[in-house]
DNA sequence: GAAATCGACGTTAGCGCTAACGTTGCTCTT
DNA sequence: AAGAGCAACGTTAGCGCTAACGTCGATTTC
């Protein structure tokens, strides 16, 4: 072996006085080696600091193992936890994580599942299930095993683990207007741009349609922050002929800034008005005044994805559809009970 | 080429009617073909949806186009930034990212690098200077273009790009004790789990020897999160036989549950006590109450590591260590003078 | 006791691509 | 007009590994 270059399995077959084949077995940890030689091989390979070249082994094996993950944003603790939920598992089983984000924009990730599929990955995970149909095409076509996390439906590519969006804003709903609250307002991001949150606000408005009320609802064109939240309360505050007594967020982020506003507008919170968040971020439980949000299980969702993809990759027979249930946390930004009620 | 599996370059060659080299030189763009012969090709490799096996284009080259990166966890906006900043520049460059997070963990960090090397990456990134003699060793060793991010120092692995962490604790020293503050405190993690901290320490500390104050120093045994702020906040200000007069936050985000706390108390900000984070983090400008912080350039950080890695790639020489500044941010949460001046 | 069986290896033929040389026909030079 | 030069290709030999078959001696089987 040259020096400077690291060393490949004939070295370990050389020294070792075996062939390549038994070495490779060895390392493998497959069968057809006895113990002794096996050790032996080991050995050898520890003291010369030989590893695979996984290029190689990747293209003799016609697939990698690298496992392609698409994510709309790293700016938000709910991938970084999905992600962790997985990372363990993926980690443990070998596979390397290719990441990319596609920044909400399906053009995007279209191209970068084109390039993804260049490398044979052993599987791909997409964030939602809102996907174009060349995507859906394409991985289905080269049969890399594929896991939608985050949301659900009843047509995945492959497999999905995720939440029931549209539930869960009927689920806001309902909690809303049992606490007697009658004028409904979405706060979100521009439509397209982050499906579940549509779906979402669809819940919302089927269950306010149950009392006929319409849904305000309130677009921000940048991202969906602390700040944005903050701009959006005071344009649905000013523009108010008709003054909304409740406001569901697109997220907690979102949902602390319109708190931060109508605090500082002097709106009382939550008799005024309800605000009501997403996601059930760490940081909520230890404030003064909690919102009311809805928990999502972010980590279960990484690990029981990460879980039946790895099953899938093995060709296991699994579920095609999880949908994993959500929690309405009632905090101190809706009211305890019926103003109504108390007012009789 | 059998159904179902992708077209290989033969396959183009074929229906083309030239040698497999001919369609590769077509592909890649180089030289050696004609345009006629070229377009004819590009056009029949689109219309058969044949793309390069990137595995088998690793191999031949002896090199992956993949860039592992290290990060030591997402659970923040700094490495958000960071990756963002340099996304772009790698992606126009058609390399992919292979992510791992070492949850600051020495021995994941060299085990990471073991196995990301067994890719033949085109680079590697880790975040801060301070990694094992092995870590550095294999990385030289194996010739691999090298990144060290958010932190810097004289002898890189390869080349740096990074603030000067003891310069900023310093500069957040000097800070303070020209408003008048004379007992600091600062609040962290344990030793060694973020060195760039431990450096922000020794500034601080180096700053504040210059009136013979001692630093008390509080470490929270968990994430650097909003609630272990608020903990660690606590728990100075109970066991405080010498309370401080300002306390420094490894971040921001522990920086803000110290303010929180300081308010449940009722101790007075920043006029009885001082609050400085650290990041300057986008959420900070909108806050009734802004924090005293360190402007990092993060995003900067990362474009401008992004382009000198790639440049080092290519195999151009480059700056080794590149040093970028941070800036004071002066909030409400430190004293706009000393207030001893105005008490004369 | 001859044939079948089996564990423990070795040999061969790729996986899909590219670097490094050929080869060919045409233009240009002197 | 004979050789040099060159653009535009083709051929060959890997890159480092594994799947799929050999092979061979030591059992086991009936």
């Amino acid at each position: 072996m040259p020096l400077n270059s690291s060393p490949r399995i004939q070295d370990v077959a050389d020294i070792t006085g075996v062939s390549i084949m038994t070495v490779s077995r060895a390392m493998r940890g497959v069968e057809g080696v006895s113990a002794t030689k096996r050790a032996e091989i080991l050995r050898a390979a520890k003291r010369l600091g030989y590893r695979p070249n996984r290029n190689a082994v990747s293209l003799a094996a016609s697939h990698s193992t690298l496992i392609g993950i698409s994510l709309p944003t790293l700016f938000n603790e709910v991938f970084a936890d999905i992600l962790d939920g997985m990372r363990r598992t993926f980690d443990m089983a070998g596979f390397d994580l290719v990441i990319d984000n596609s920044d909400y924009d399906g053009q995007r990730e279209e191209a970068w599942v084109e390039r993804m599929i260049d490398w044979r990955p052993a599987g791909v995970i997409l964030s939602g299930v809102d996907h174009s149909q060349r995507v859906r095409e394409q991985l289905r076509g080269s049969h890399i095993p594929t896991l939608e996390i985050w949301d659900q439906h009843d047509d995945p590519i492959d497999i999905c683990v995720g939440v029931n969006h549209e539930a869960a804003g009927a689920m806001i709903g309902a909690h809303l207007m049992a606490l007697g609250y009658s004028r409904p307002a979405f706060v979100g991001v521009e439509a397209g741009r982050d499906p579940r949150a549509e779906k979402r606000l669809g819940g919302l408005q089927r269950a306010f349609a149950g009392i006929g009320a319409q849904v305000m609802v309130q677009r921000s064109e940048k991202h969906a922050s602390f700040e944005a939240g903050m701009n959006e309360t005071i344009a649905l505050l000013g523009s108010a002929d008709h003054r909304p007594d409740c406001i569901c967020y697109l997220n907690d982020h979102m949902a602390f800034g319109g708190l931060s506003t109508c605090e500082k507008f002097g709106i009382a919170v939550p008799d005024a008005m309800g605000i009501v968040g997403f996601n059930g971020l760490g940081i909520n439980s230890v404030l003064p005044k909690p919102l009311t949000t809805v928990l999502t299980p972010r980590l279960l969702m990484g690990s029981m994805g990460a879980r039946l993809l790895l099953a899938r990759i093995h060709g296991a027979k699994v579920e095609r559809r999880v949908v994993v249930p959500t929690e309405l946390f009632p905090g101190k930004t809706t009211r305890l009970q019926d103003l109504r009620v108390l007012q009789r």
